[in-house]
RNA sequence: GGGCGCUUAGCUCAGCUGGUUCAGAGCGUCUGCCUUACAAGCAGAGGGUCGGGGGUUCGAAUCCCUCAGCGCCCACCA
């Protein structure tokens, strides 16, 4: 046996035992007889770097992950990287920029060219930061959402759902990134408030003939000094009146009623646009008058779509004003708003401004307002795929942890809108969708295929298009949106798409657990339930783990800006990763928001110390095969027995409910208070002394097991120690030790130790009132009886020497109660008999009033007729035990006063 | 505007199909110990009228109503 350091230092030993696993390819899997037990990973960026959140998700699959395997599954994690097509086109563009690239400037080819470097150059580096972490992944499986697999299957299942009729092409309205120039999807959108400002113009009424208007309405007809009525629109965004194609009030709209079939002056345009009526105004904002908009307001054109509207674009794809705007030309979107501010103000159009505070939509990437704006985009019809994934969930057939998610995600499916998977980017998919001019009628018609060359057969069907070549096909431009491939994740990471019905996708899907955040529910888990469905037929996960969002200390979301997010790394590097893997796991119940601090780091690296310093004591122990067990230790072993397997159960439970904080609770306490607090204090030689052999054979034993228990939490500790305890094998590793098995615990050994424990408490207390060291051994009485068996234990564990059960009172003692029963401890010198008087006295006014409590309970007739016997029999038992322990206190003061 | 959830010890939380002396855990705090496994430790102690109010019940942290505060999600009124 080498030296053992006093302090466990996890730099000895965590590469080393990383890469042992590593050598002994003890983290593949592949199919065989075994129950499988497969988690995917959430896919995190291809060019990110590991957060705080991806070390609480990774650390709970490695757990669940480590745990399935010891649990004799064939456990297998599947590891990989997203393309992250938006996020990666941006830090390629901003790169780019640094080195006056422009991105317009490059052909596609070029431009992804330099998507792939850079890729490469900083891709993977999160998968090897997870390393750190003690993921047991099966890195042969490494997989990217835009390897050749994963790339082939996204284009098939486009052109499947396309031939299903479930994707189509369409003219909507869509959210527009003027930055990154694409479309984005609703999810993809957030909203902050903002200090705006509502600009309240003046629309002149055409053609005025002052009709319509009678009475008192003509109190709000506003008119100017040359007696010619308008209306006042209040508006936020001015810059868009060039795009105006009407004015829109409420039928119902008392004080706007002699508007009613007028037309007015889109101010500065001078074009004359009707007055319409819609219910959807709002009679109270503003002043009832609404200018629409038709391209670039989703309302707007909706309005447009009802009442048969023009629609005029007035923006460019960057959010410059554009051409047929016929003013403010290539202005930018918010330069032009203050422009036609201050011309409107100038030209009299302007009735006042007023401060406003309104939601604006922005990018989720880029954090730019986004522009509402009409363009052809991809869409997949969603009625169908709401209609499969809502009754699994809702069934528990995929099961929600925490279960209010089932809330959310039906709300959302029965809300559903159609999904917008085009982007206008190069790094992603590229949309499989070839264009031709028709020869026959010269219109532009696409088809979709799963290449070039199929998409050229497809077009060579078309009558008179025979003559066409590749020559003459144009891709789609596009990409598809990053989720249109993450959907598929847990079906092509076993190339389910490209060949259905494989042996892996048999064996391995549905997988075991999905972890991940709420944040992405709609985004992903909800679309891959639906994927799932439709490709493999069944859910591709039959649990999903929501973690938390991870916080500071303060609540505060952690954030680069903040500067409030500790380096992960750093992390490990100072408390090591079982310290960090405990303490990001310590704070975090399923779906509630996790506060992280420092401490809960310390804590678990406090604790591995205490496993290391077990350790040491033990091993550090001579065995003499000559000498007997003690009586004691016989004890000490059969209570341990049954603390562990008490134990097993209770995690068992906690992680059949997802609580893994409260297993490694259960099993930290096991190991600290039951374990090195009691079992090892109980079972210890003294100093120098060799032990006896059974008790170092079951005490490796013990500690054998509370390792396995540990393992899925702290791997590399337990796998260092678990090596040293026995003669290992080169390649075994605890990873495949089998976890201990539920069995019935001795729970009247635990009981009467409880009870011991209590004892050994009193004695203790006693030693810290009247400063008695721990190594005088002291005298202990029992005015009454007190189970044998744990005498040895008080003895041990409180260094008391002699027991006399059914002792006489001694009046120069301390004493205390276990259960009903009292003890006493008699002292050397002399008592403080006022001070132990005041705490009997107290002691006796505590249980009088319990007992009167228990008696006015058991003196209510409805009570006592009411209640179930068995609660009636429970407050009868207090009431006597009441009683008993007041005599005994009563004894105990008059002896003292005499 | 719609929905979900939360409020229990100084902090983070558990308990909530009502009834074991039910008010708990971890961390922190306080006191005493450098007792040769561990001061990253040991022993002991203190600490909450379970957000306010009302109701149901023999009995409420637990069920109902209401008020207050906080958080999240969805929608996005120009």
């Amino acid at each position: 046996m080498t030296e053992l350091a006093p302090k466990y230092n996890p730099a000895d030993v965590e590469d080393k035992w990383y890469a042992y696993w590593l050598d002994h390819n003890l983290f593949k899997s592949v199919p065989d007889a075994r129950e499988p037990y497969t988690i995917v990973i959430p896919p995190p960026n291809v060019t990110g770097v590991l957060h705080m959140g991806h070390m609480l998700n990774n650390t709970i699959q490695d757990i669940l992950v480590r745990r399935a395997r010891m649990m004799g599954k064939n456990a297998l994690w599947v590891p990989g990287t997203d393309h992250a097509s938006i996020s990666t086109e941006t830090k390629v563009i901003q790169k780019l920029a640094k080195e006056g690239i422009k991105k317009t400037d490059l052909t596609r080819e070029e431009f992804l060219k330099h998507a792939w470097d850079w890729t490469h150059k900083h891709g993977g580096i999160i998968l090897q930061q997870l390393r750190k972490l003690g993921a047991s992944c099966d890195w042969s499986r490494t997989a990217f959402t835009m390897d050749e697999k994963r790339s082939e299957s996204v284009v098939k299942v486009f052109c499947d759902l396309y031939d299903k009729g479930l994707i189509y092409r369409g003219l909507r309205m869509v959210n527009w990134d003027p930055q990154n120039r694409t479309a984005i999807s609703d999810d993809e959108v957030f909203f902050e408030q903002e200090q705006s400002k509502l600009y309240y113009l003046r629309y002149y009424v055409a053609d005025d003939d002052m009709s319509g208007a009678t009475g008192a309405e003509e109190e709000v007809i506003h008119t100017d000094a040359d007696g010619r009525r308008y209306a006042v629109v209040a508006t936020t965004r001015p810059e868009t009146i060039m795009g105006d194609t009407a004015m829109c009030i409420n039928p119902k709209d008392p004080k706007n009623a002699w508007l009613k079939g007028k037309r007015v002056i889109v101010p500065l345009v001078g074009r004359v646009v009707p007055v319409i009526e819609d219910r959807y105004v709002d009679i109270e904002f503003g002043t009832g008058c609404l200018k629409v908009t038709p391209a670039h307001d989703k309302n707007d054109n909706m309005l447009g779509k009802t009442h048969n509207l023009e629609t005029i674009d007035i923006f460019n794809e960057d959010g410059t004003v554009a051409e047929v705007a016929g003013m403010y030309v290539g202005m930018d979107r918010f330069d032009c708003r203050k422009a036609i501010a201050a011309d409107l103000a100038a030209a009299g159009l302007m009735e006042r401004v007023e401060d406003y505070v309104n939601n604006v939509g922005l990018s989720e990437r880029t954090k730019v307002p986004i522009e509402p704006r009409l363009s052809l985009q991809w869409f997949i019809d969603m009625k169908h795929f709401a209609e499969i994934s809502l009754k699994p969930v809702m069934d528990d057939i995929i099961r929600f942890v925490p279960e209010k998610y089932k809330t959310t995600y039906r709300v959302w499916l029965e809300n559903i809108q159609d999904w917008c998977i085009s982007r206008q980017l190069w790094w992603g998919h590229r949309i499989p969708a070839y264009y031709y001019t028709d020869p026959a009628d010269g219109e532009e018609k696409f088809v979709v295929a799963e290449n070039i060359d199929k998409a050229l057969q497809k077009v060579h069907a078309c009558e008179g298009c025979a003559g066409l070549t590749v020559a003459d096909l144009r891709q789609d431009e596009g990409a598809l949106d990053t989720w249109f491939s993450s959907w598929l994740w847990p079906i092509t990471l076993f190339d389910g798409i490209n060949n259905p019905g494989n042996e892996e996708i048999n064996y391995y899907y549905p997988t075991a657990t999905l972890v991940t955040g709420p944040d992405i529910i709609f985004f992903w888990v909800a679309r891959m339930i639906m994927a799932g469905y439709e490709y493999v037929g069944k859910q591709p996960f039959n649990n999903v783990y929501f973690t938390g969002i991870v916080r500071d200390a303060i609540g505060r979301k952690m954030s680069k800006s903040l500067g409030n997010s500790p380096d992960p790394l750093d992390l490990i590097s100072t408390y090591g990763a079982d310290g960090v893997r405990m303490g990001m796991l310590l704070a975090a119940p399923a779906g509630n928001d996790i506060m992280y601090d420092d401490k809960l780091c310390e804590t678990g690296r406090n604790f591995c110390n205490k496993i290391w310093n077990a350790f040491r004591l033990v091993a550090g122990w001579d065995v003499d095969a000559s000498i007997a067990r003690p009586e004691v230790n016989l004890l000490a072993e059969r209570w341990m027995r049954a603390r562990i397997d008490a134990t097993v159960a209770e995690v068992n439970d906690c992680f059949d409910k997802f609580r893994l904080n409260d297993a490694l609770m259960a099993v930290y306490r096991l190991f600290r208070d039951d374990f090195s607090g009691s079992y090892l204090e109980m079972v210890k030689p003294a100093y120098q002394q060799p032990v006896d052999e059974k008790t170092m054979r079951a005490t490796n034993g013990f500690f054998d097991e509370l390792l396995r228990m540990l393992h899925p939490f702290m791997p590399f500790i337990t796998e260092e120690l678990w090596q040293h305890l026995a003669d290992r094998r080169e390649g075994e590793s605890i990873m495949y030790a089998p976890m201990p098995a539920a069995a019935e615990p001795d729970r009247a050994l635990l009981d009467a130790m409880a009870l011991a424990q209590e004892v050994v408490g009193g004695v203790r207390a006693v030693r810290a009132k009247k400063n008695i060291p721990a190594k005088e051994e002291l005298r202990l009485l029992v005015l009454g009886e007190f189970d044998a068996t744990v005498h040895g234990v008080v003895r041990k564990l409180a260094n008391v020497g002699e027991i006399t059960v059914n002792a006489q009172k001694d009046p120069a003692a301390m004493s205390f109660l276990v259960g009903t029963t009292e003890f006493e401890v008699p002292m050397a010198s002399s008592i403080d008999v006022e001070a132990e008087l005041t705490r009997l006295r107290k002691e006796h006014e505590y249980y009088a009033g319990f007992k009167a409590s228990v008696e006015k309970k058991l003196g209510n007739e409805r009570f006592v007729s009411n209640a179930p016997a068995a609660v009636v029999e429970t407050e009868r038992r207090k009431l006597a035990d009441a009683e008993q322990k007041l005599a005994s206190i009563a004894a105990s003061i008059a002896a003292l006063e005499a």
